[in-house]
DNA sequence: AGTTAATATAAGGGCACCCTAACTACTGGA
DNA sequence: TCCAGTAGTTAGGGTGCCCTTATATTAACT
């Protein structure tokens, strides 16, 4: 617990971003990392070098970032923490859903494993984060469930909420104040024109929502059996 | 949570070291600072500047460092936070005193005031952390106890232990493993030449503590009705 | 009062991470 | 095939915090 420190954070936190932007092995650019991180692409661009000298990540100019096995081991271990400090923040604290995210971006960072492992068992295990993200265990696996965004869903078709992604905080809170949260039943009501905001039917009260904040909604798809 | 970030983790280093030293508001030498901080004392000097500009502490040359009110308050926030994790810790995690330590250092930095507050009511609102220091209230409000360390007590006299002073992790390994904890009886049996070593009756079990260790344990004062 | 040991300051660096401005190299259409 | 726009790099800075070495100042004890 030296020197190593003052860089891991910043370290942790582009790991991290590389990986919820990713989700499948894609490659990143860095232009989105420099987004979401809100730095200068030039800062990101630096930072990318050091990090693939740290053998993280491969570099492709003008394509993007991919991280490496040890890259995609230390980013897994940074969200498995997130998200059990988020299990510990929503059912223990009784925290509401943006503090929950916001303290959790701090609490990730500490945590070496004899803590996460403790936190883990106090927990009971848990498999989903209170916004229905996927904790990967100790090990590395991950459990991976088949997810369409709720803005890939056409008007008629229903489905159950099964997460919301959180590399915003934002849309947490305005979610949450909206009642939208995992295991939520909805269907698509009408779609504005030009992609617009879709109007749905979510656990039975009428929502508007924006095209952006849909893509952050992942669904079951649920058949309704085609006379619906 | 943005740039204020980077140097906040240092400043409140500063100020809860100092605060420990400390202890009834004594001018605190910056070269304590430096040892206890493990850095040179002159990178100790230069920040003890920048906290002055801060209007945290004050310097009186070739004297010392006193807090201010504000450095005051602040640090007695991270000695909140500190101790409430270790309840948490301690108490819910189940993970031994060393380990407690170690982990609260690292979480008394994050702990905003939400979360700070509701760690403490999920504790139950604790008074004392597992070592047997007192956690400061919200409000600033802390307990005082008289205590003496256990190194001013001379052959015979006997007390209870009521905390370990924890500036230093290393030492809570050692009396975990003794089973010396708040609560305990003590009694001085004998002292070494040249203010040596201390044989004492710790709950009934004979143990030998080092001058150094002993200053480290506080104690209550038991007067034993004087035939004893 | 004079000297030594503790304390402070000055000078010169280093590293991690961030910035802007200006430039070059590449890619993907039309 | 060419060229606009995207992506990357270079150059020059800046801040926080740390370092060593060298020099000045002061406290405190003969």
């Amino acid at each position: 617990m030296k020197e190593l420190h003052k860089f891991a954070e910043s370290e942790e936190m582009y790991l991290k971003t590389i990986a919820e932007i990713s989700r499948h092995g894609n490659l990143v650019p860095v232009t989105n990392i420099a987004e979401q991180l809100r730095i200068s692409t030039v800062s990101a661009s630096e930072m990318v070098h050091r990090l693939q000298d740290r053998g993280l990540l491969e570099h492709t100019p003008y394509k993007g970032v991919r991280l490496t096995e040890d890259g995609l081991n230390r980013a897994e271990g940074i969200l498995r923490r997130h998200r059990l400090w988020e299990c510990f923040l929503a059912e223990h604290l009784g925290l509401p859903w943006k503090q929950v995210h916001d303290f959790a971006c701090q609490l990730e960072h500490v945590s070496e494993d004899a803590l996460t492992d403790a936190l883990d068992k106090h927990l009971g295990f848990p498999s989903f984060c209170p916004h229905g993200n996927p904790i990967p265990q100790a090990q590395g696996v991950l459990e991976v469930r088949e997810t369409t965004p709720l803005s890939d869903l056409d008007v008629g078709q229903e489905g159950v909420v099964l997460c919301i992604r959180e590399e915003d905080g934002e849309i947490l809170d305005y979610l949450d104040a909206r009642a939208v949260r995992p295991g939520s039943r909805v269907r698509i009501e009408e779609i504005a024109p030009y992609d617009g905001p879709r109007s749905v039917l979510m656990d039975g009260e009428k929502q508007v929502l924006g095209r952006e904040v849909a893509e952050h909604i992942l669904i079951e798809l649920v058949h309704d059996n085609e006379t619906e």
